[in-house]
DNA sequence: ATGCTTGCAAACGGTTTGCACGTGT
DNA sequence: ACACGTGCAAACCGTTTGCAAGCAT
């Protein structure tokens, strides 16, 4: 897996460097159930590992990721932004008002519809950002 | 007009005072075609209109309209937020890439999809953001 | 009169950047 | 070797806040 890691990196240009190939891990980590990191998560979990990286660092590499197409950024609170691997089904979200809890989900539907409206104003739809904000329904 | 404008703080429970009624009106101010301002957009036209108001004032009142219920947040950008009159009918955003040109839609279709999604799930729909990231179709 | 509002300037916090040193190929 | 990558600390920039003075009621 390590091996696969490089390959990744090196098929987005990026030369395979510690600090590149432990933030790649740590995006990979699927024991979590929250594979979305601020900087600062990914950070901390570095200066748990005894990894000598610095914030600033973690922040360019996530940029180049988000260049080469590796990862996307999302901004579900206005002051922070977090990181996600992309995987192939991409996907939207929803986020827990009361527990920040996130929950994923995907709707051909939904992205049938946005194609229309965009086109019937005369766009091509390039991309697009849905979020929910929800709680748990009490009965 | 203006009468109307204390009402609305008013019943808002908020005083009606200079800076407040005077950044209702540029957030009224149906001329342009854009309604989605920034905290600066509309520090700039109170300087341009000789109001000694400061930018922090300007932040303190949008974040009171909001919590009033009266203007919406709004975050196309990374790091800046827009601030947007709340009208009846509630809408969302297409912005174009190029241009940054915003047009508003509204689909019903769309939003009774997210509430089945939300209830599939076990939440309850609260709130939600939807942005289109578009260009200019060419031919 | 008195409590909410405001302007100013300083603080904040996430993110970016300049620079000299370190590292991958 | 040499270009590219990195750590550190300082800069950035939108936004928030403490404080003393100013208003609306």
């Amino acid at each position: 897996m390590s091996d696969k890691t490089n390959t990744n990196l090196k098929e987005a240009g990026l030369k395979a460097t510690l600090p590149r190939i432990k933030i790649l891990e740590i995006l990979q980590a699927t024991s979590g159930t929250h594979h979305h990191y601020t900087a600062e998560d990914i950070y901390r979990e570095l200066v748990i590992n005894n990894y000598d990286i610095g914030l600033a660092t973690v922040y360019r590499v996530l940029t180049q990721f988000e260049n080469a197409g590796i990862v996307v950024k999302h901004q579900f609170d206005a002051n922070k932004s977090v990181y996600e691997l992309i995987d192939a089904e991409h996907h939207d979200h929803m986020v827990c008002v009361d527990t920040g809890e996130v929950t994923e989900f995907h709707d051909e539907t939904i992205k049938r519809k946005q194609r229309e409206i965009a086109a019937e104003h005369g766009y091509e739809l390039l991309d697009q950002s849905l979020v929910l904000y929800v709680k748990k329904k009490q009965k």
